[in-house]
DNA sequence: CGCGGCCTTGAGAAATGTCAACTTACGTGG
DNA sequence: CCACGTAAGTTGACATTTCTCAAGGCCGCG
């Protein structure tokens, strides 16, 4: 008998960017997220209100409707943003990677729920500090409405794919987003990391498990890609692009 | 021999709900849009930007990656959003009705492109003119992003009824989503206008035109709905709800 | 070594798509 | 003013895709 929603199991840490006193100058993600537009002063003071804890696999950070009391910019691991139907279907509306900020929004409450995947790092804000800081510094909403923006392309891309491609068409598609997506924040590789359970990626694509896992298979035997432990090798990125539609 | 893009049929005109000289005070939709957050003076500013133009059914207002010359604020009529791949399927990502506001991003190039469903009156900005209106009066920009991650709210409930739903529950939601929206800006009644074609409710509910004539000739079969002319009266308020998930 | 969680595969069911015929509504021109 | 033509919508029969249910395999961990 497991808790259905594990507990946060969360502890606070050190930044693995950060040394002492240098205030996220070296953080691998920092250009990509909200905090990249800021200017090193502008940044220490943003550092000084920010907690630096690790999550790990399986923990909630926050259930769809919860009060919005912290927002968080995903430093290293995978989150999965979801939201549930009553009768317990559950649509993922995104995998957050390092990188990505989750409470761009700035609203009352969460509009989806976010488990961490894999075991994450991020840096936490309460939400009164980041909207004080965004009222101090203009520049910051300037950001994160660019960033809402391209948030909301995304969705719409993923509308896209919901609503019009077939499963491998959907399938190619999350394999060449994520490569690119991995590639972006300096993660370039033939190999693709599957931090998440099939379920998510079906859940994710709007298809079962056992459609994900026979197209994966497909695309293994046409040579496409190569089913490794925790990812896929993409063996013919060409067909793989033609397949995405 | 039909033109596959009509090309836009705009004049411009008196705003039909402003008086000269007194800026949009009576405008039904502005307290939906991006100028509801405006005082009298700052309205009067912005309303001097805007072009009142009358765009007639099926023209196009933009294509999808056009660089962004203009932006629009919706008084009346249904607007179409849409993205197309290359083979030709289409995916629509939402109606944009009065109150709506089209260009919120700020970003350089349309996201998806706008048709015209049927006549329509939209106030236009030069997008410079926007920004620079934006740049001079921050609380516009506030209201942007509110607006905005209100948009992604909606785009995401868009996620889970094309990706978890059955056609008759996306139906369902579709009428009822549109119901509230009608309400929303002072037109409540049990009858929902449906000025766009069944193929449009189809490419926006991952559907074809077939399964939504054949879903809603089952609502209207089982008494939830009745179809007249131009939309369907809800017959069952409770029952499409119910269906709706 | 055995258990549980995850993944894969197969067979049959169900939902939705495709193709085709027919109906309806409406605008236009004879 | 009617007749026709066209666009939109509906319905039916059949095809296809995806889902469901079930069995079995793989693998890490206690």
């Amino acid at each position: 008998m497991s808790a259905p929603h594990p507990r946060p199991v969360q502890h606070t840490t050190t930044c693995q960017f950060t040394q002492p006193g240098e205030a996220c100058q070296r953080c691998g993600v920092r250009i990509f997220s909200v905090c990249g537009a800021l200017e090193p002063g502008q940044l220490a003071a943003l550092d000084r209100l920010a907690r630096h804890i690790e999550v790990s696999g399986k923990s909630m950070l926050f259930e769809q409707g919860d009060k919005t009391t912290s927002v968080y910019s995903i430093t290293s691991g995978v989150v999965r943003l979801f939201k549930l139907l009553s009768d317990g279907r559950r649509q993922i509306i995104g995998f957050a990677l390092p990188g990505d900020f989750l409470g761009l929004s700035l609203s009352a409450s969460y509009a989806f729920g976010a488990e961490a995947v894999d075991d994450i790092q991020l840096c936490q804000f309460s939400r009164d500090d980041m909207t004080g800081f965004v009222k101090e510094h203009p520049e910051v909403l300037e950001r994160m409405h660019q960033l809402i923006a391209h948030e909301l392309i995304i969705a719409q891309d993923q509308m896209v794919i919901l609503g019009r491609l077939a499963a491998e068409e959907r399938v190619a598609a999350f394999l060449l987003n994520l490569h690119q997506r991995y590639r972006r924040i300096g993660r370039e590789s033939v190999t693709i990391p599957l931090p998440m359970l099939r379920i998510d990626i079906a859940d994710y694509l709007g298809l079962t498990i056992e459609t994900v896992s026979r197209t994966i298979s497909k695309l293994a035997r046409n040579k496409v890609i190569l089913v490794v432990p925790d990812g896929v090798r993409v063996l013919d990125m060409k067909k793989l692009q033609a397949l995405s539609a």
